[in-house]
DNA sequence: CTGGACTAAAGTGTATACACTTTCATATCC
DNA sequence: GGATATGAAAGTGTATACACTTTAGTCCAG
C-alpha cells in the first residue's frame, strides 16, 4: 500500500509535528519513539483501532521497548493510544459523539482565548498568523492526499492564536484537542470537500484579527469551528453520500 | 515531622483522589505508583520542588522501577512531576503566574459547562450537588491541617458541575486543573481564612442551579473562581502579612 | 464439516543487571 | 583558606531476561 503522503509533503510538515514529537536525533529516546509513532500515523502505516507496533518502533529508533512503552504513557495520558491489559497499546478510534464533544471543547476553549488574543495582537502576531494562512492554502493545492497534512497547518493557524492570549494551560490544552482529532480519526472520516471553506473561513477570521472587533474576531473563529464540526457531523452519518477518491499521485 | 493530615482524615479523603490515582489493590503496578506518590503528596511527605522518591515508591507498592516511571510519565504530561534529566523525576512547583493562569483556565472552563449543566440539570445533580456541599462544610468543621482536603472536596463540587455538562474532555480537562493547583503547590500557600468564604459562595452557587437562571448560575460560579484567585495571588504576593499556624491536633 | 481441547509460537509486563551520570566527600594545590 | 581535582557511592536510564498471557494453529471427537 502505497503511502499517502509522499516524503516531499511529509518533509513539509516537521515543523507541524504535535508538541514532544519532534523526536529529532538529539533527542532522548522516549521523544523518539513518541515521534516515530507520530510519523507512523501521520504516513497512514498505524490507522486508529490498530495496534502499536512496539517492536518496530524500538527497533526504528535504536532502543528496547522500555523506553517506547514510557512514551506510550505519555500518550496514553493524552488519549491518543489505550492500553489493553496484556494486549499492548493501540491507537484510540475516536467515535462520532468524541468528535463532536471534542469540537464543542475547542469551542469553550477558542472563544475565549479569541478575545484574549484579540486584545494582545500586534503585528508580529497578525503577520504569522497571516503567513500560517498562506501555508495553509498552498497545501491544499499540493498533490497527494493532503487531509491530515491540512489538518496540521489548521491547527497551526488555531494554536497560534491560543499562544497570543498567553495562558499555556489554554495552550496545551487546545493543541492536544486537535492531535486527538487529527491522529486517532481514520482518514475517511474527513471530509475532503470541507477544506476549501475552511481557507475562506480563516481568511475571514484573519481580516477580523486585523482590522475589527473582538466580537468580530470571535465570532469569526466560533464560526469557522462550528461549520467544520457541522460538515464532519454530517459526513460521518452518511460517509457514502459523497465517495471520494484519495490521490496518491 | 508529624503528618498535617490525621490517619483518620486520610481515610476520609480516599474517595477524591484524582483519577487514575485511586490506586487499590488490585489495580496494576502503575496505577498503584501513581496512587501512592498522591498519597505521599497529600501526607506532605513529597511537597513541590522535591524528588520524588521512586524507590521508596517501588518498595511500598511492592514492584521495580519500571512500572514507577510509566506512571511518572503518565503524570508528567498531567503537568504534576517533571523529569530532570539523570536526575530522575521531581514533584513540581507552581510559579505565581502559573497559578491565575490555572484559575484563568478554570474560568474559561467552568464559565461553559455551568451553562450546558444548568441546561441538563436534574433532581440525581443537585442532590449530589448538594450532598458534596454538605462534605465540604463539614470537612472545614473538622480538625488538623485540612487544606488540601478541602480542596480536594472542592474540587469534587466543581467537577460535578462539569459532569453535568456532559463533555467529559472537559470535565478531565478541569480535573487536571485542579490536581495541579492542589498537589504541586506548597501548603502553605493555601490561605486559610479562604476557604470559608468558598463555602459561601458554593451555597450561592448551589442556591443558583436550584431555582435561579443560567446567569446567575454561571455568575455564582465565576464570582467563587474569580474570589479564590484573588484571594491566593494577593497570598502569594504577601505570604508572611497574615502568618497562620499550622494546626496539628 | 464444526466446535472444543491441547500445543506451540508470539507478545506483554516487569524484575533485574549494568553502563553511565550525578553527587558528595575527601584530598590536593595555589 | 578557598578553590579545584579525585574518588567512591548513590542514583538514573535502558537493555536484557523471563514468567505469564494471549493468539494461532493443530488435532481430535462428535
Amino acid at each position: 500500500m502505497q503511502l499517502a503522503i509522499s516524503p516531499d509533503d511529509f518533509h513539509r510538515l516537521e515543523p507541524y509535528l504535535p508538541t514532544g514529537m519532534a523526536g529529532g536525533p538529539s533527542s532522548t529516546p522516549v521523544e523518539r519513539a513518541a515521534g516515530f509513532l507520530a510519523r507512523l500515523v501521520l504516513s497512514h502505516r498505524v490507522t486508529p483501532g490498530q495496534k502499536v507496533p512496539m517492536d518496530e518502533i524500538a527497533l526504528h529508533i535504536g532502543a528496547s521497548r522500555t523506553p517506547v512503552r514510557e512514551a506510550l504513557r505519555r500518550l496514553e495520558t493524552e488519549g491518543l493510544v489505550a492500553s489493553l491489559p496484556n494486549r499492548g497499546f493501540i491507537l484510540r478510534r475516536l467515535e462520532a459523539v468524541e468528535v463532536s464533544q471534542l469540537y464543542e471543547a475547542r469551542q469553550c476553549i477558542e472563544a475565549f482565548v479569541a478575545r484574549r488574543a484579540f486584545e494582545r495582537r500586534n503585528p508580529g502576531f497578525l503577520d504569522e498568523l497571516g503567513s500560517l494562512h498562506g501555508t495553509y492554502e498552498h497545501v491544499l493545492r499540493g498533490p497527494g492526499d493532503c487531509r491530515r497534512l491540512g489538518m496540521l497547518v489548521d491547527k497551526a493557524f488555531h494554536v497560534r492564536i491560543a499562544r497570543q492570549a498567553g495562558n499555556p494551560h489554554l495552550t496545551a490544552s487546545l493543541s492536544n484537542m486537535f492531535d486527538r482529532l487529527i491522529l486517532t480519526r481514520p482518514i475517511e472520516d474527513f471530509p475532503l470537500g470541507r477544506m476549501g471553506e475552511a481557507v475562506a473561513e480563516h481568511a475571514l477570521a484573519l481580516a477580523r484579527f486585523q482590522s475589527g472587533t473582538v466580537d468580530e474576531a470571535e465570532a469569526a473563529l466560533v464560526h469557522n469551528i462550528r461549520n467544520g464540526c457541522e460538515a464532519i457531523v454530517a459526513h460521518l452519518r452518511s460517509p457514502l453520500e459523497f465517495p471520494v477518491s484519495i490521490g496518491t499521485r
